[in-house]
RNA sequence: GACCCAUUCGUCUAGCGGUUAGGACACAUCCCUUUCACGGAUGCGACACGAGUUCGAUUCUCGUAUGGGUCGCCA
């Protein structure tokens, strides 16, 4: 336990990086990183039928996409590689020469070749579930090369953790079922296993394994959603781990905490509504820089044109804590960046509903357009001065001008807007709601 | 069907023989307030069941039930 850990996420490109296996590519990161180990990208791609370039790319993306580097496998290399289980059937056919020298394979008739079980009762010492034990199985032998000379899983997953030297499995409790096949396998080739610590899975809200029919499965769908990375990062790493110190953590404090002999052993569903709520707290950690940065992709998709970098960037700011996720964004500020907003239904019956209404905006206007410097203060101080003339309360005003200046019944700070539209569209603006109670 | 893992508020969980069973999300009420939110306060709400072991079980053991997983020439 002293040797410095080896570890591997091994995923197969047959579809996007799922949420499970992000989680699970998660605990390996924070084990390596924890402990200062190698932490070991391995494409398992050894069905050429199921596998695509698209998917790969989607594996690779996502993981970067959370922020997880990865020390040795595509892209980035290593002494260990080829990191494609396609590209290494030399070695899988030498390891398959062992095992025929040693008497544990025979063929099929169709020339599928199988490993032949030791059958003895086998343990598994779990980091997660304990001492589990098997009893000699009575299983057929298992298949490990089918007839066109191409590998199954168990026997390419064993091999290359033997050849990769990993020294901790760190994988899905579905996987458990499976382990003693693969502790055989270790066996007849000489080796011992690897440290195992199965984690528990993921559920959907009905509690069933997530599959791709559910919503959130891929990771992509969290992209698309305007989640932040270190918000999901977070969130995935409570479902199964409780960090001793907190809920909401930064990356070092879950490197610094993670043991896998903290990690359950139950399963646990997967909940949105809890996953957003981090995502809103992340968001408003954010500068009003880097909202914007990351707000960009939604707002261009909303086709909203930013004209003043510095001007959007307050906008955005403006109603952070007003959303979860970034696609909410767009609907919130789209008003700043255009004369030509809409106004909603129930807005437009407001501003209709008292005759006094136009009177109490063609004052604003006025008073408005007589100042001389415009900024947050001095707008407020303006209402506040328009509603002492006119003897009426400032919160009898606000909601109008909050209407007119937005075509919105809900919005950041009415002082806030006039500031930061500025004085003349702000004066533009009012005139526009007067036209349409005419 | 066989085997494996599990079972505390609706959800995620703390608990590792003696607790008023704690927290987070959600929900409800109140406060704050120019809207919507944020924030603050309070509340609602759980040990699957049955036997043991023990002075004493949420905690240990066994059984039952329930949930999940695995038994592929998928990974």
């Amino acid at each position: 336990m002293s040797e410095t850990p080896r570890v591997r996420f091994a995923p197969s490109p047959t579809g996007y990086l799922h949420v499970g296996g992000a989680r699970t590519a998660l605990f390996n990161w924070l084990y390596a990183r924890h402990r200062g180990g190698k932490f070991i990208l391995r494409i398992e791609d050894t069905d050429e039928a199921r596998n695509t370039e698209e998917a790969r790319q989607a594996i690779l993306d996502g993981m970067r996409w959370l922020g997880m580097d990865w020390d040795e496998g595509p892209e980035v290399g290593g002494d260990f590689g080829p990191y494609f289980q396609s590209q290494r059937k030399a070695i899988y056919d030498a390891y398959y020469a062992k095992l025929e020298a040693a008497g544990r394979v025979y063929l099929e008739d169709n020339g599928a070749a199988r490993f032949k079980f030791s059958r003895e009762p086998i343990h598994i010492p779990d980091m997660v579930c304990g001492d589990v034990q098997f009893a000699a199985t009575e299983e057929p032998d298992m298949t490990i090369r089918r007839p066109d000379g191409s590998y199954i899983f168990h026997f390419v997953n064993v091999v290359d953790d033997i050849e990769m030297g990993i020294t901790h499995v760190i994988r899905g409790e579905d996987h458990l079922s499976n382990t003693w096949k693969h502790i055989d396998l270790f066996h007849a080739f000489g080796k011992q296993a690897p440290r195992y610590a199965h984690i528990p899975l993921i559920l959907n809200p009905g509690g069933s394994k997530m599959s791709k029919r559910d919503e959130g499965s891929s990771i992509q769908s969290y992209v698309d959603a305007g989640f932040l990375p270190d918000a999901l990062f977070n969130y995935l790493c409570l479902l199964g781990w409780t960090p001793k110190v907190g809920e909401k953590l930064s990356r070092a404090e879950l490197i610094a905490g993670f043991a896998p002999t903290d990690i359950h052993s139950g399963n646990a569903r997967f909940d949105m509504t809890k996953c957003t709520w981090f995502n809103a707290q992340y968001l408003r950690e954010l500068s009003p820089e880097d909202l914007l940065k990351a707000a960009r992709p939604f707002l261009d998709m909303a086709a909203i044109v930013i004209g003043d970098e510095a001007m959007a960037a307050k906008a955005v700011h403006s109603v952070k804590e007003k959303v979860s996720l970034l696609s909410e964004l767009p609907a919130w500020v789209h008003y700043f960046f255009t004369q030509d907003y809409a106004f909603e239904d129930e807005v437009i019956n407001k501003l209709k509903a008292k005759a006094e209404n136009k009177t109490l905006l063609t004052e604003l206007k006025a008073d408005f357009a007589k100042l001389t410097t415009w900024d947050e203060h001095a707008a407020h101080a303006s209402v506040e001065a328009t509603a002492a003339r006119l003897s009426v309360k400032p919160g009898a005003l606000m909601p109008l001008l909050r209407f007119a200046l937005s075509g919105q019944s809900r919005g950041p700070g009415v002082a806030t807007i006039l500031d930061l539209i500025g004085q003349a569209k702000s004066v533009a603006r009012i005139e526009r709601a007067l036209a349409l109670l005419a």
